[in-house]
DNA sequence: CGTAACCTTGATTAAGATCAATTCTCGTGG
DNA sequence: CCACGAGAATTGATCTTAATCAAGGTTACG
């Protein structure tokens, strides 16, 4: 597979030419469509990924069948790492599990995995690669925090017009540059799933944003419309 | 400081003397009481601590002063790592912030201080506590993974047996062997703000419990009468 | 023993989930 | 180009869980 890939990816950037070349050798590329199980929680660990196209949403259900999504991946990303250092030092590879259920968002998803074995050698070898894994186990520390936070501490109302902002500041819609807008890349129902409620309420939710005229929304695309309302609300 | 204590922490359990040695050097001791603060969330970050005795709770509270356990840091155990390893590279450290409170549970509750400086530098110097830290930030991701989805897909009757379970698994009481029974070693108040619900709903949910004859609570002593049914009530 | 912290219990309320019925949107094939 | 159908989203009515409010009881500890 093309080196300049994995170059981009925040973990590899400070790999050489060498230990490049030996990296893609031991990965591989795998394409999924919309829709597309690329790990359940029950399969055995066979190494983590990387998305380099797409959308990878990381969720579990409940024994019910309700999801919830703890996660939601953009490229170029990785996921499925815990595992890599659970247990380190054991050999029943074999029993360990992923710890969440991975599907593809979009279609023509592209995700690259390395194997966990092949992996940990590379990572003994070489400091730099350990602290830039520990930096990304950091953020997602943080993001997980920060989810709980949200999700214990404060109402649907409130994680709607949160979300809202911190997608506004991630990705600012570059289509409207002077309009504060943004477009939604996922289904109402995965956000729902994302925020820890339903679609109806959801629905709700925005239709309350709306009336008070704070947003308003069309289709996948929200337009902010009071910023400093949206932010009172939101605390 | 002794030596002897810090060998026990499992991050540091690989260093040989001189690198202990020099550890010990930079580390601070603080005790604090039950009730006291160790850090806010507000504060400009020093360092990470380590726990020796005690307990410490790590949590977030609301604007309108609800509160939310993340963490329980029994010893010995790292907290507040996080931020050691965000923002790699840049300087401005004055500007980090812990990223949530954290406040002594016992008397006399023993932590380390490793300021962050310094701490950096051994770590840039030693693969072997790279690949601890990884280890130790793998199980919180696995414990917030948990946490969030006995928050988000189960009731509180569920979370409560979830963590009878849990502790049962972790801390047999060992004064009671043959018995099947828990020990709870923090409030019932805290105990709901970690089971993310409120003293009240806590309570009646115990006493449903017990009504089932599935478990029989007397003060902080929580025995399991119906380990069966309990783990079906959990799932 | 007295007081404060901790816990339990009951009555009421509120947020959001569930159930059910439409409506909207968009891709597909006639 | 239009009609169709499926999935996505909206809306309304109702129900459930757990939070809130309020009062009283228990425990621990000086």
């Amino acid at each position: 597979m093309d080196s300049a890939i994995l170059k981009k990816v925040h973990i590899f950037s400070g790999l050489d030419e060498e230990e490049m070349e030996q990296l893609c050798k031991i990965c591989r590329v795998k394409t999924f469509n919309k829709g597309d199980i690329i790990f359940f929680d029950t399969e055995p660990y066979l190494g983590f990924y990387i998305t380099i196209t797409g959308l990878v949403k990381i969720y579990k259900i409940s024994k019910d069948g309700r999801e919830h999504i703890l996660h939601l991946i953009n490229p170029p990303n990785t996921f499925a790492e815990v595992p890599l250092f659970e247990n380190l030092g054991e050999i029943h590879e074999e029993s360990y599990r992923y710890p969440a259920n991975a599907m593809a968002l979009e279609d023509e998803t592209r995700v690259v995995l390395i194997p966990a074995r092949q992996f940990t050698e590379l990572l003994e070898s070489d400091t730099k690669i350990c602290i830039k894994m520990l930096s990304g186990f950091a953020r997602r520390l943080r993001h997980l925090n920060h989810h709980i936070e949200e999700l214990t501490l404060k109402d649907v109302t409130k994680r709607v017009a949160g979300f809202i902002l911190t997608e506004y500041n991630n990705n600012r819609d570059p289509k409207s540059e002077a309009k504060q807008s943004i477009k939604l890349n996922i289904s109402k129902n995965d956000l729902a799933a994302y925020l820890g409620t339903i679609i109806e309420t959801l629905s709700r939710t925005f239709k309350k944003l709306q009336d008070e005229d704070i947003i308003e929304v069309e289709g996948k695309k929200i337009l902010i419309k009071d910023m400093k309302k949206l932010k009172e609300v939101s605390k």
